[in-house]
DNA sequence: CTGTTAGCGCGTTCAG
DNA sequence: CTGAACGCGCTAACAG
């Protein structure tokens, strides 16, 4: 659109190398190098010159060539494991914690690179295989093991999803925004109130899920649940059995979006009414959220900003960041819990912990 | 998981060279590379004597040597315009582009890196200023004068989205998937069909509105519609001035997805049922066509096997496949188009085009 | 069939 | 403040 093009059409398709803007300029190939690089030691007449002859000529360092002479790698690594490889496509988490760090590394200058692996087979990826132009990797639904492996490789390793003292780790506040939702369907007088928890070896699920009983069990209620597999199918699957073994529920808290829009149908599906019947609130605050009628009330979770945290923990000095980088969640009410019901209250009942949100679209 | 680390531990963190592995197998540094590459011509005893070298050492070819010394990339570039950066993870399209894109890469052991730009800004990608690792890209929303320019370039080029002659692409059908939509809704009786097409800018959304005015045009019937922008707030924006200007409207084909759960919601708003007074079609057959209740008929296009078709026809021998390759869409009719209005019905109406599809979760 | 040699394009010493 | 020389790890020619 600008320059590049005719001065790569001028030498036959081959780009130009440091060594003809060194030329160009009259100064050695070390100048042209610590032009680039930033460094100071260059009088700002030559640094000039330089940079005219870079810009004549539309050079740009070989990532290739910079990398083998001992630069810096350009490029971070998003690893995702996921038990489905249909799961990626379909689970909108993904394309949020993607969205948000590829902005970041963006911001860096940085090009990220994603990979996919069935859970558990993250260390087979051929990042890890070693190769200088990665700066380290971003790990999303790592195990513990997984993790303390890919921790001795060279490159630093993020986790999202905490696991232990393997790797450090950024992740929402789960058990606040569990605890939450489900105090905001106990103050709504809701009396029977379940969970659809996520599966068992996912460190956010298991966090989402104390949450929710931490305050059942402050509240002096029972709990009643099933578990699922953050995806659709088991989803409805598990509101199912719930339904079954306790068809008084009048309130569940569903530990993924993805999973909710699935109990909401089964609700629907089984005569219910949601809210008047039963109340449904999601986690996450994932598109799915407002696509539903009722529009699900959720837990919003800043996926983006940690995606985008955990690359910046992986750039940033090592070391320099907390083991364990939490974000806060907050509740937005939507239909699918609103109004409460009319009926009973509790004594001393708060005001809702939360602001509403009645958007139809977005 | 098994032998790597303790071989780069023992030697200080430092991965090992060819040359090691040479040394280990008493063969020269050329060999090794002969072995790995695959080539011919070296004899079975020594090609099995340099790769117990391999495996004892643990080597892997540092992609950045290998490509500095004239080897081949080893990475493909995901290229996505996109009018707002949050539409990426709000448009679940993406995400299958990602999911295809990203197995067929793997397969072919390659690595996908994804950038995403503003819409028209595609040409400013750093991918796109050199780098011997790249082998191509696959672009998505360019236009054609940036199609243009990106081939102008070194390196393949293939685009999600016909461009005309500029540089190759994979394609839904467009025109045979919409009018078959329009057929469908024509076939159960229904008397007023309106559109809501996608924008302008791009080519998909313009060859479903051919597709939709084709099937109308055919019957003698009148065009109704209105057009917005692949998202959620503008396609609710849209079907308000569609009923706003229509109100006698019975049907509408929608032209995505994810602009069809916003116009089912407008829709409810008003007091209408679905599919009684309204039946809706969208395009895609996206995960939130299962979402919404009525689940929503749609057309489905295998956009997973596009993205990976594209990625095939970029590693493939340059100008072996055709211009513009076309993959077959097929017509999924679910609850919100379905049962047909049993009031008029067409003389001599067809059968119905496709089978149907309850699903409530997936 | 295999070894030797010569770069690939750049960062980074070390002299000057 | 700047330039000359070296080498990163590998592949591609050519010899043998």
């Amino acid at each position: 659109m600008t320059d590049p093009v005719s001065a790569r059409e001028r030498d036959g398709g081959k780009a130009p190398t440091i060594e003809q803007v060194a030329a160009l300029a009259g100064v050695s190939t070390a100048t042209v190098s610590r032009v680039v690089s930033g460094r100071d030691g260059v009088r700002d007449v030559t640094r000039t010159r330089v940079e005219q002859a870079i810009a004549v000529t539309g050079w740009t360092a070989d990532p290739s060539a910079r990398q083998l002479a001992g630069g810096r790698g350009d490029e971070v690594v998003l690893a995702l494991a996921v038990p489905d490889r249909r799961e990626f496509g379909t689970d909108p988490y993904y394309a949020r914690v993607l969205a948000g760090a590829g902005e970041e590394a963006a911001r860096q200058g940085l090009s990220l690179c994603v990979h996919v692996a069935p859970l558990g087979e993250l260390p087979a990826l051929t990042p890890f295989r070693g190769g200088r132009r990665h700066v380290g990797a971003v790990i999303v639904n790592a195990s513990s093991e997984e993790a303390v492996f890919l921790a001795g490789l060279a490159r630093p390793v993020v986790s999202m999803g905490d696991l232990g003292t393997a790797v450090p780790s950024v992740d929402p506040e789960n058990i606040a925004g569990a605890s939450g939702a489900a105090g905001h369907l106990l103050v709504q007088g809701r009396q029977r109130i379940a969970t659809i928890a996520g599966p068992r070896w996912n460190p956010c699920s298991r966090e989402r899920l104390a949450g929710y009983r931490y305050c059942l069990r402050e509240a002096g209620r029972p709990e009643v649940g099933e578990s699922a597999d953050f995806n659709r199918v088991s989803a409805a699957a598990a509101a199912r059995r719930l339904l079954q073994a306790s068809p008084d529920i009048d309130a569940i808290f569903v530990a993924s979006d993805l999973m909710a829009t699935a109990v909401l149908q089964v609700l629907i599906a089984s005569g219910r009414r949601v809210p008047d019947d039963v109340a449904v609130v999601g986690f996450d605050d994932s598109p799915p959220a407002l696509m539903t009628t009722p529009a699900l009330s959720t837990v919003h979770q800043p996926v983006e900003a940690l995606a985008s945290l955990a690359v910046r923990t992986l750039t940033g000095p090592p070391g320099a960041s907390p083991q364990d980088q939490r974000l806060a969640t907050r509740l937005v009410v939507r239909a699918s819990s609103d109004p409460p019901v009319p009926s009973v209250r509790m004594p001393g009942a708060l005001a809702l912990p939360a602001s509403r949100d009645r958007e139809i679209a977005g």
